[in-house]
DNA sequence: TTTATTTCTTAACCTAAGGTAACATATTTA
DNA sequence: TAAATATGTTACCTTAGGTTAAGAAATAAA
């Protein structure tokens, strides 16, 4: 299981056997059971998690119910806001699957990067990486229809559109749920004629 | 001019009077006018801006239409996403205003994180910030309504909706030009009542 | 298994955004 | 200045999402 965050870390950095031992003996590794809630709204936690297998959730409560905004799915990684400007969280973050993940808190951060420099490149160079991709991913929800975003969903993340239950995909995609049936209902009634 | 870039750069790392001299003698403070174009679809450009005054925005042509989906004003940075993956630019960059800005490219980059190592822990932290920044912004847009996000804008960013032409703002918002223009409407319409 | 609960679909009605077009202003530019 | 272009508003009609509510299907719990 460890495989797969070093294998996602061999894309940046090389490290040694004796620096992956290191990181192993972290404890950051944690195996969650889906419905766990990882972190509430009001809380004020420096958690970061990478999920490596598995599904994990993040939402809002607002009016009392539920707005899913994002998934994190295996080699996917989340910094709650809160982590960053020290404020209490504005959202929930739950599984939606038996998870694995690691959890990470600033003062490790702090530490790896004092201890192994070339860490601080990777998260450089990783975060430029994601704000340049999550620019490209909201000017496409921007410049789309809901109908366009299910499709462009369909082509890109097909087994987001599997694992996930429909009326937290709808709000995913910023529509209502019953919208999404109704849309998918649209689409297949094309596709016939 | 220089001094709004030092100010920024002081909320992270501290700098001496040589280093900030060595980064004046690299050539990156540009002035251009407004209007000229800074990217265009189909380039492959490794510059990346950071605006000290002015404007710049984004744009996409989609059959043939012009969709704004993104501005940068004053301490705001742009990193396109040609620079980070090396494929021609889905997007065009010009600057809406009269602009002041810095432009580097990855070779200067490389060349600042090995003379002074802080820089990368300044680009790190700061990336990692816009990460959640734009995370909270995405999730604001999925969950309201264009009427929302324009009221969000106005409270947020009053600027923008003086400085910016309303065209722009609409699919800026995710709406057409008319649509916006309806929504204004409707909003006085309430405030009478 | 039976009962709850959650999830998904469908339908009717309401509201707001999209499409097209005309018109009124600005703002350029010749 | 006059002509051309760009920008903003309004109106009409169409389309699609929001709301409410009912019912079906699937899942979880008793």
């Amino acid at each position: 299981m460890q495989d797969i965050l070093f294998n996602f870390i061999s894309k940046y950095i090389t490290l040694t056997e004796d620096e992956m031992n290191e990181i192993i003996s972290f404890d950051i590794f944690h195996s969650v059971k889906r419905g766990t809630i990882l972190l509430k709204e009001g809380q004020n936690s420096q958690d970061e998690y990478f999920v490596l297998k598995g599904c994990i959730r993040k939402y809002y409560i607002i009016d009392g119910d539920e707005k899913t905004t994002a998934f994190f799915t295996e080699m996917e990684g989340l910094t709650p806001h809160c982590a960053i400007n020290n404020n209490p969280s504005e959202y929930f973050v739950s599984c939606l699957e038996d998870t694995i993940l690691t959890i990470a808190n600033k003062d490790l951060g702090v530490e790896l990067f004092t201890k192994f420099p070339k860490f601080e490149i990777m998260c450089r160079i990783y975060s430029e990486e994601l704000v340049a991709k999550q620019q490209i991913d909201f000017d496409e929800f921007k410049t789309s229809s809901p109908e366009q975003r299910y499709l462009n969903l369909l082509q890109k993340r097909p087994d987001l559109i599997q694992r996930i239950p429909q009326h937290q995909l709808a709000s995913f995609l910023g529509v209502k749920p019953q919208s999404l049936s109704r849309l998918r209902a649209r689409i297949v009634e094309k596709n016939k004629g």
